[in-house]
DNA sequence: CTTTAAGTTAAAGTTAACTTTAATTATTGC
DNA sequence: GCAATAATTAAAGTTAACTTTAACTTAAAG
C-alpha cells in the first residue's frame, strides 16, 4: 500500500481474490499492462483494478480470456486505431445479446433444480415413512 | 432413430449438439449411465435425455462436472440412500443462492460493459471529427 | 548494513475437460 | 452374405488457464 492510487501485485491480488501469478499471467495474455517502479516492479492503479475487475466478471459470465481481449481490447492497443473500436464494440454488441440468452438460461436452470428438489423431497418423505412403520 | 422413445449415441449427440465422445466422456466421469443392447451399444431414453440436458445447463451456468455431479447425483448413486439425497439437497439450495449471485454478477456486467462502450463511442466520434478537418 | 519479505523472469508442471487414435466388433442396406 | 457405416474400448494427445519452481533482484524493517 504505498501512495494513495497505486498498489503492488499482492496488495490487488489480495483484494481481488487472486494470486499474484494469475495477475502475472493475465499480463503475459494481454489483457492488462501496468506502469513499473524504477526498480521493475509492477505498479498498479485505480484504472487497472477496474479493468480486473471487468475480467473477472467476465470469467464469471462465463467468457474465455481470449473472448475477454476481443470485448474489452487489448490492454495495449492503441486506443487511437479506428479499427480497434469497431472491433470492440462488435463485440460489445454481441456480448449484450448473450447476456440475454444467459439470463434465460439461468431461469431455466433454475426451473429444473426446482423440479429435481420436488422429486428428491418427494422420495425423501417416502424412505422417511418406511423406516418408521418397519 | 430406432424405437420410438429410444436413440443411439450419435443421435443423441446430434440432438444436444455434442460429439459422441463427449457424452461417453461423461458416462466416464459417472454423470450419466445409459443401457445397453444386446450387442453392448449404449441406449439412450428420455430420462438420459433430459439428465444430460441438466449437465449442459449447469455447463452454461459455469459449474465443473464435479459439481454437477454432487448436484443431481451421480447417475449409479442408490436413489433410495437417505444420505444421497440430503447432499443432492443440501448443494441444489446452494446453488440456487449462486444463481441469484450470478444474476446480480450479470447485471453488473451490463452495467461495465455499457460504461466502456460509451467511452469508446466517444472515441470514435472524436476520431471521426479529427479525419475530417485534416 | 543486513536480514527478511516481496518482486522478477523463464520454464516446467498441473488439472479439467475434452478429442483423437487404433484396433476391434455391431448394425444396416443391398 | 458382404461392404459400408457406426459403435466399443483403452490409451495417448490437446488446450486453456493456471500454479510452481528456481535463481535472482528490490524494497522495507530494525
Amino acid at each position: 500500500m504505498s501512495s494513495n492510487e497505486t498498489c503492488t501485485i499482492s496488495d490487488l491480488a489480495a483484494q481481488l481474490d487472486l494470486s499474484p501469478s494469475t495477475i502475472r499471467y493475465y499480463e503475459d495474455r494481454g489483457l492488462i499492462s501496468p506502469g513499473r517502479t524504477p526498480g521493475n516492479q509492477r505498479v498498479y492503479t485505480k484504472k487497472d483494478r477496474a479493468r480486473l475487475k471487468l475480467i473477472i466478471r467476465g470469467k464469471r459470465f462465463g467468457a474465455s480470456l481470449e473472448e475477454i481481449a476481443a470485448m474489452i481490447g487489448m490492454a495495449d492497443a492503441e486506443i487511437n486505431e479506428m479499427s480497434q473500436i469497431d472491433i470492440s464494440l462488435t463485440y460489445i454488441n454481441e456480448k449484450f445479446k448473450e447476456i440475454e440468452e444467459h439470463k434465460r438460461e439461468l431461469a431455466l436452470l433454475e426451473e429444473d433444480l426446482a423440479a429435481l428438489r420436488k422429486v428428491l423431497l418427494a422420495r425423501q418423505k417416502e424412505l422417511q415413512k418406511e423406516k418408521s412403520h418397519v
